[in-house]
RNA sequence: GGACCGGUAGCUCAGCUGGAUAGAGCAGCUGCCUUCUAAGCAGCAGGUCAUUGGUUCGAAUCCAAUCCGGUUCACCA
């Protein structure tokens, strides 16, 4: 049990006690007293004068003294300032804490709690690169999962590949006219880039034909319509659901370059999935549950063979989920993919890491579910993330604005090489070693910058700005654990006697180190790894202030000297921790 | 137009289940490397928490209205 909550029960219990008021631990407000006062936490007696009729500086007298009394090992003093009553927490308890957990590597972790979490995200297109939107979403879902299996859950990752449509068409469509038979090896270009070049060639001929339709009379709108290009596009959509031989191969062929690009990446940001779901395979997924919804009642059938369901009631529109023609829509793939995720993965809960423009989507998704009664429908949960934007606004494709993952990645290790030389100080690593530690910085930096504010918001990414590795970032942190290290190759805990008292810097770090457990299950019940990447910067914050005032090493004594040691551990080890639920390693030097 | 999201320091962001004098980082200014890594530390300066009203012992936080910005409401995916 964490501090706080110790706090909390041990007060409704005084309470009780005292005055025969029945509170649940949850209903005493607890809060980290404010640095201009002596204390380390603040019972907020607002509520229980109101209750009371006591003044709170007898309440807060009887409180206090109470609380000091029935719990010696956990209080040592207690003043009341107003309405608050700042406590101070035992030196023993802190120094007890340290000990038990200085060397405990799972420290933070929880236990199983049985439940089965699927997480969907990355989710790319194949007929263009990742972007840097995509690396938030990468980092994002990486790391949600990583924080629920840290925090007891089962965890499944998953991927969703839209590997098929007229988008898809595009590129075959252009490689087909404009390709010249070249290939990723031939032109030595990476494979979901050279398809992406021919995504782009498509816009580029379908504007072109436009505007000659247009010039020669054509209303714009006829235009997009009739340029040869685009209906030669439509065909080959045509053919690919009917399965001709030459567009299937061709489908495949081009899709198998993207998926060796797209591996390169992965592996390098370190994106990983359990399992892969490909929209060619189940875009015909939902059919059946058209039909189910139509017997329950649930869907209409309109005049012309359209199905619809009217959500009207709930606040939202009527909504289509089966053309006039019989082909589904998205959503009703994706109905269907849920109850196809459920039947082979059977989870507790579903996360869907996909933008906030996906908002009604989503919401519409799990409403239709929820009315069919299908048994993941409560499960399913939408982390819905802002988009990232520039300085400039909006990345635009068309204004060539995207920023490439796979060039900001290589522009941040570039950065880290160079900073790292500039500095000098792992001038005997080996150029293995130095590829590793540049990439460990550059990533950290990277993946720090998108996962330190919160997923909801949307945010701004200034190129100029986010490469800088001081302060509230990765490299700072990464830093701080290779202080400790550094001083941990020197001497290690021994397990000796530690002491039996702090001094403010240490008793701050002990503070801060005991609250990692909670800031996981927060991180975890909110998905928000923003929180561990605060909490972790925080941290590494108070040991800089701590490392710079007190010598661990050389201490005044052999007491002082174990237990800043043992703090050093017991930070380096949260730090680690903390770095790795974001998806950052963090170096022995650097 | 309906729905949803956001507006906090020059910039990027915390804080939002109501609690003490609203916090970080960057940028600016002062100091600090003969002692464990200065990618650091200590300090200064910087605010009408979009606006107006309400709720109460107390509001950046809750409610209402307004202003500004964004997303969405396709037989697109």
């Amino acid at each position: 049990m964490n501090v706080v909550l110790k706090v909390k029960v041990a007060s409704a219990q005084a309470l009780k006690e005292l005055y025969n008021i029945d509170l649940q631990p949850h209903d005493v407000l607890v809060n980290a007293t404010k640095p201009e006062f002596e204390g380390d936490y603040t019972v907020v007696l607002f509520s229980f004068i109101k209750l009371l009729k006591k003044a709170p500086d007898v309440l807060g007298q009887e409180l206090g003294s109470h609380l000091i009394n029935r719990h010696p090992d956990l209080f040592s003093g207690f003043n009341i300032i107003k309405g608050f009553l700042n406590l101070t927490i035992a030196d023993g308890y802190w120094l007890q804490f340290i000990q038990s957990n200085a060397a405990n590597l799972s420290f933070g972790a929880s236990a199983s709690t049985g439940s089965k979490v699927m997480v969907e995200y990355s989710s790319p297109n194949t007929n263009k690169p990742l972007h840097l939107g995509h690396l938030r979403n990468n980092f994002l879902g990486w790391s949600v999962a990583e924080i629920l299996k840290t925090t007891g859950h089962g965890i499944v990752k998953t991927c969703v590949v839209n590997d098929r449509g007229i988008h898809i068409c595009k590129s075959m469509i252009a490689w087909q006219y404009f390709g010249n038979g070249d290939t990723p090896q031939s032109t030595g270009i990476k494979g979901d880039h050279f398809v992406g070049d021919y995504y782009v060639k498509f816009n580029e001929a379908y504007k072109k034909q436009v505007k000659e339709l247009v010039d020669s009379g054509m209303t714009e709108e006829l235009a997009e319509k009739e340029a040869p290009i685009m209906k030669a596009t439509q065909q080959m959509l045509l053919d690919w659901e009917a399965g001709k031989p030459e567009v299937m191969e061709l489908w495949r062929r081009m899709n198998s370059w993207v998926y060796e690009g797209f591996d390169i990446t992965y592996q390098r940001i370190g994106s990983n999935f359990d399992k892969v779901y490909y929209e060619s395979n189940t875009y015909l997924l939902g059919k059946d549950l058209v039909e189910e919804g139509l017997f329950k009642g649930v869907f209409v059938k309109k005049e012309d063979n359209s199905v619809w369901i009217d959500l009207t009631n709930d606040g939202l529109d009527e909504k289509l989920v089966q053309r006039k023609d019989g082909t589904s829509v998205y959503i009703t793939q994706d109905i269907g993919l849920a109850e196809q995720k459920q039947k082979e993965f059977n989870v507790d809960q579903s996360i869907y890491v996909v933008g906030d423009e996906q908002n009604y989507h989503f919401k519409v998704l799990k409403l239709i579910c929820q009315k069919l009664g299908l048994p993941s429908a409560d499960g399913i949960y939408h982390l819905s993330y802002g988009m990232v934007e520039l300085p400039s606004g909006k990345m635009k494709s068309r204004e060539g604005t995207v920023v490439d993952a796979d060039d900001l990645v290589d522009e941040m290790v570039n950065i880290a090489r160079q900073k790292t030389e500039e500095l000098g100080k792992v001038k005997d690593f080996s150029p293995a070693e130095l590829a590793e530690l540049y990439a460990t910085i550059g990533l950290g930096a990277l993946k720090f910058f998108l996962l330190r504010v919160d997923p909801r918001k949307k945010m701004i990414f200034n190129p100029e700005e986010s490469i800088d590795f001081h302060g509230f970032t990765g490299p700072f942190i990464q830093y701080t654990h290779a202080r400790i290290k550094s001083v941990l190759r020197k001497s290690m805990p021994e397990g000796s006697s530690i002491g039996n008292s702090l001094l403010p810097l240490e008793k701050a770090l002990a503070i801060e180190l005991e609250q990692f457990p909670s800031v996981l299950q927060e991180a975890a019940s909110e998905h928000d790894p923003s929180k561990v990447a605060i909490y972790t910067f925080n941290l590494a914050k108070t040991f800089s202030s701590f490392y710079t005032e007190h010598s661990i090493g050389n201490a005044e004594t052999a007491d002082k000297k174990e237990l800043r040691l043992q703090l050093a551990q017991l930070t380096a080890g949260v730090i680690k921790k903390g770095m790795a639920v974001l998806g950052i390693k963090v170096p022995e030097r650097m």
